[in-house]
DNA sequence: ACCTGAACACCGTTCAAGT
DNA sequence: ACCTGAACACCGTTCAAGT
C-alpha cells in the first residue's frame, strides 16, 4: 500500500493530527529494546547535561548505544525530537484540581509552578518558543488553564487574551532566566565592572546605576510582572470588580 | 609579539571590552574589498531571506563571492556574526530626543518603536535572547531609556526594574510574534479546525473557544501587556502618584 | 520484516600552502 | 603579509545491503 508522506512541519496542527490518527495503528513488534520513551528520556538527559546544541542524533544514539540511523525508526527528524520533548515536559501537572481558593490565588500558584517546571530544564526553554504548543499534554494544560479563567466569570475573548498574555509571560521569563542571567556573584561583579568602565561623558547613567543593574534577580522580576499583569487583567476583565462582563475596552 | 588568545564568549562583557580596546589598534590594509560592514550587511540579508538557520558561513561567503575561509579574517566565529548583527540592528534610533511630552507617552512610543525595529528582521529575533545585550549600540539605547525613567523621578532600583521588565516584554513579544504566530487567514482556519476536532469529553473548553483562540493578534496582545505593565509601574513607582519615592514594596 | 553501516550533502573551523 | 584551498571533525538524513 502506498502511504502518502507527511509533509507537515513537526509540531504543527496537521502534524499532531496525523500523529493522533496514527496512534491507533497496529504497532510493529520491536525486536530491539529501543523505544520512543527511552529515546526521549535520553534526549532530555542530554539536553540537561550538554545544552540544546549538545542534542544531536549521533550523540543521542551513542547514549543509547545504538547506531544513529536506528533512531529514524522511531522518530522522523531532529526537529521532531524537540517537539516531543517540549510536550513531554508539559506532562507534569500544573494546576492541581485539589487546590481551591479564589481564582487569582490559584492562577498565581499555577503560573509559578509552570515557570518552575520550565526551569527544571533550562537549556530546553528556547524550544518552547517555536510555534504554538499543540501536543496532547500542552492541550491538557491549556484546557485546565482556560477552565480556571472562564470559571471566574470572564468572557471568552478576555479569557483567551489573559491566558495568552500570562503563558507568554511565563515562558519568556524562563527563557531570559535560563539564557540571559548573570547570577553568580562573580558574573555580577564582572558586569558591574563593565558598566563602571564606560566613559563618563557617553554613559553617565549606566555608570551611576551599575550596581542596581545587576542586583535584580529573575524571581523578583517575575513576581513584579506577574502582579502587574494579574492586577490589570483582574481590573479590566473580571465582572466582580466593575460590572463590565467579558469585554475589555478596545484601544 | 605573542598576543593572548581571547577566550571570552562572544557578546560577553569581557569580549566587548577586548573589542573596544582593539578598536584603537592600527588597522591592517585590506587588499580585497571584504569588510566587516559588507559581511554584516550580507548576513542580515541572508537572515531575512532564508531564516536564522540559513545563515551559515559558507552561504554567507557565497553571497559575498569569496572563499568561506576568508570570512575568518574579519570575524572569529559564526557566533560572533550573530552578536554583531544584534548590535547592528540596535544602531537605529529608538528614543528621538526631540519628542517631548510626559514620560509615559514617550516610553510608549519608544517601546512600540523598539518592537517595530525587531520585527523588521523577524528571523533574527531569537538572537536577542542570548545573554545580555552589551554592544555599543545596545548600551546607547540603554543609556537613553534609563535616562528617561530616571528623569521621571523614579529611584535607581525601581528604574532598573522597570527598564528590565519592559525591554524583556518587548523582546519576547517580538519573538512570539515572529516565530509563533499563525497570522494568515488560512493558518487561523487550520488552527480553529484543529481545536474543533478535539474530543468533546476531553477538551470541552478548547472546543468552545476555538475561534477566540485564533482571533487575538500580536499587536493587540502587545498593547494589552504594555498598558498593564506601565499602569502598574507608574502606580507603584512614580512619586507623583502616591508619594512613595523610589522604592517598591518587597514581596 | 526489521535494522543499520556506509554514503551523501552539508556544517564550522583550522592551517599550511600559495600569492 | 595577506589570503584561501584543502582538510578535519563534526552534523542530519537516506538507502541499499545485511540479518
Amino acid at each position: 500500500v502506498a502511504v502518502a508522506v507527511d509533509p507537515a512541519r513537526p509540531g504543527s496542527a496537521a502534524w499532531w493530527t496525523r500523529r493522533r490518527l496514527d496512534a491507533g495503528r497496529p504497532r510493529r513488534r520491536r525486536v530491539d529494546g529501543l523505544t520512543l520513551d527511552r529515546i526521549l528520556d535520553a534526549a532530555l538527559e542530554l539536553v540537561d547535561d550538554e545544552g540544546l546544541d549538545g542534542l544531536t542524533m549521533r550523540r543521542l544514539a551513542a547514549r543509547l548505544e545504538c547506531g544513529h540511523a536506528s533512531l529514524y525508526r522511531h522518530v522522523a527528524s531532529h526537529d521532531e525530537v524537540l517537539v516531543l520533548l517540549v510536550d513531554r515536559v508539559l506532562g507534569a501537572p500544573i494546576l492541581a484540581p485539589s487546590d481551591r481558593g479564589d481564582p487569582r490565588a490559584r492562577a498565581e500558584v499555577a503560573l509559578r509552578r509552570y515557570r518552575g517546571l520550565l526551569l527544571e530544564h533550562p537549556a530546553l526553554t528556547p524550544a518552547f518558543l517555536e510555534g504554538q504548543l499543540l501536543g496532547p499534554n500542552a492541550l491538557a494544560r491549556r484546557e485546565e488553564a482556560l477552565s480556571l479563567v472562564l470559571g471566574a466569570g470572564v468572557g471568552p475573548d478576555d479569557a483567551v487574551r489573559a491566558y495568552l498574555t500570562l503563558t507568554h509571560f511565563v515562558i519568556s521569563s524562563a527563557v531570559f532566566e535560563a539564557s540571559g542571567a548573570a547570577r553568580t556573584a562573580e558574573d555580577r561583579r564582572e558586569m558591574e565592572q563593565y558598566f563602571s568602565s564606560l566613559s563618563a561623558e557617553e554613559h553617565p547613567v549606566l555608570r551611576s546605576v551599575a550596581v542596581e543593574l545587576n542586583a535584580v534577580d529573575g524571581d523578583e522580576e517575575f513576581e513584579l510582572g506577574l502582579r502587574a499583569l494579574l492586577d490589570h487583567l483582574e481590573r479590566g476583565v473580571v465582572p466582580a470588580q466593575a460590572g463590565t462582563l467579558g469585554s475589555s475596552p478596545k484601544r
